[in-house]
DNA sequence: TTATAATATATTGGTTCGATATATCTAAAG
DNA sequence: CTTTAGATATATCGAACCAATATATTATAA
């Protein structure tokens, strides 16, 4: 899925303007499944109005600066549906945060504690913030998928949250032993 | 992380050559949470060698062709150490499934059906195969990551298979209520 | 004998990301 | 009352990245 499939997508929930796109990727319902920056979103949407996916028009507003609000076609969402009966790619996740855990001995234990806190709160608040949203009326597909989210945040929470001690712990230990082993009997002085 | 970030976390663990390491984010301790494709890899590690953050020796080989075997150098190792001490970037994850599964209502029930599955059996076989690990001698970090992606992959396989035919029975329900909508009396003869 | 898969390196073109620039208004802090 | 910060809104550039492809050899399967 390219960020102008993922723009048609947004696009068919109603119209926008492409900072609207952005924040749907951030706070809206593709949260953390799918994401894009004004750097691939505007030139897609340029892209897709160029080829009759989409309609543009301008808005002027009191205060703010002038939006353009972008629209649907019906070849957009015939290209859509296309775009939908493809193979779907294997998920593709970048964790930063896994990455650093998976290499916690290298961490001095002030950073580690504040990275792996940050995470667990991280899926806290992804859960509240799932849980808070009103379900009535919603399609079986989106739903489907926010109670999938639920889950997912719910169980990474929660998994840190009760092993949190027992890493630290088993990590503190790990440490320990290593340096025993360095020093040879055990009795040494430390350095 | 960028990739060249990667590269010194895969060399961390041991000597490798670039399609080595690219095994690594396929099947190795790093796949599902990050990956890398021969385009990022092979540039990253001439960068590297460039900088002194790896040494590379040549190994002519019976029959294969040749392979270059990159090493991790004391500079590249304190590269990879501060690359760790920063802020880690949000997870990011791109997931053409869940974007399908969400536009389910549009996809005929073949198409669906078969997505849903693969992404069932996909997470089973990730489950399956983490399992079958032997976890003796690994360090903390290591085998915490690890057990934590095999929860993931339980509740996502568990969550798919308890989930599959209520989804279907509630698409079902709509779909039949929507076209109930358009033919207005309930007693329209489709079309 | 032919095709497929695995090992191994490398490049190219297109896509995408992160940072930045511009501009206006609102709300909060001083 | 004034400055600062944050939200709204569009846009672009260069760097990074990815998918596909090219090349070459060997082993295995059909």
């Amino acid at each position: 899925m390219d960020v102008k499939t993922l723009c048609l997508g947004v696009l068919k929930l109603g119209d926008a303007t492409g900072y609207e796109i952005k924040k749907q990727f951030e706070e809206g319902p593709f949260a953390y499944f799918n994401q894009a920056g004004f750097g691939s979103i505007y030139p897609a949407l340029n892209a897709l109005l160029n080829d009759g996916m989409v309609t543009c028009r301008d808005e002027r507003q009191q205060g703010r600066p002038d939006k353009k609000v972008y629209r649907l076609t019906a070849a957009g969402e015939a290209a859509l549906t296309a775009a939908l009966h493809g193979r779907p790619a294997l998920d593709k996740l970048r964790s930063d945060t896994i990455f650093m855990l998976f290499f916690a001995e290298m961490l001095d234990e002030t950073h580690l504690r504040a990275t792996y806190d940050g995470y667990l709160s991280y899926f806290r608040s992804c859960f509240e913030h799932v849980r808070s949203l009103d379900n009535t009326g919603i399609t079986p597909g989106r739903l489907f998928v926010r109670d999938l989210g639920a889950e997912f945040y719910e169980t990474m929470a929660t998994y840190l949250a009760e092993h949190r001690e027992r890493f630290f712990a088993e990590l503190d230990a790990h440490q320990k032993a290593e340096s025993t082993a360095k020093t040879g009997t055990g009795m040494g002085t430390g350095r």
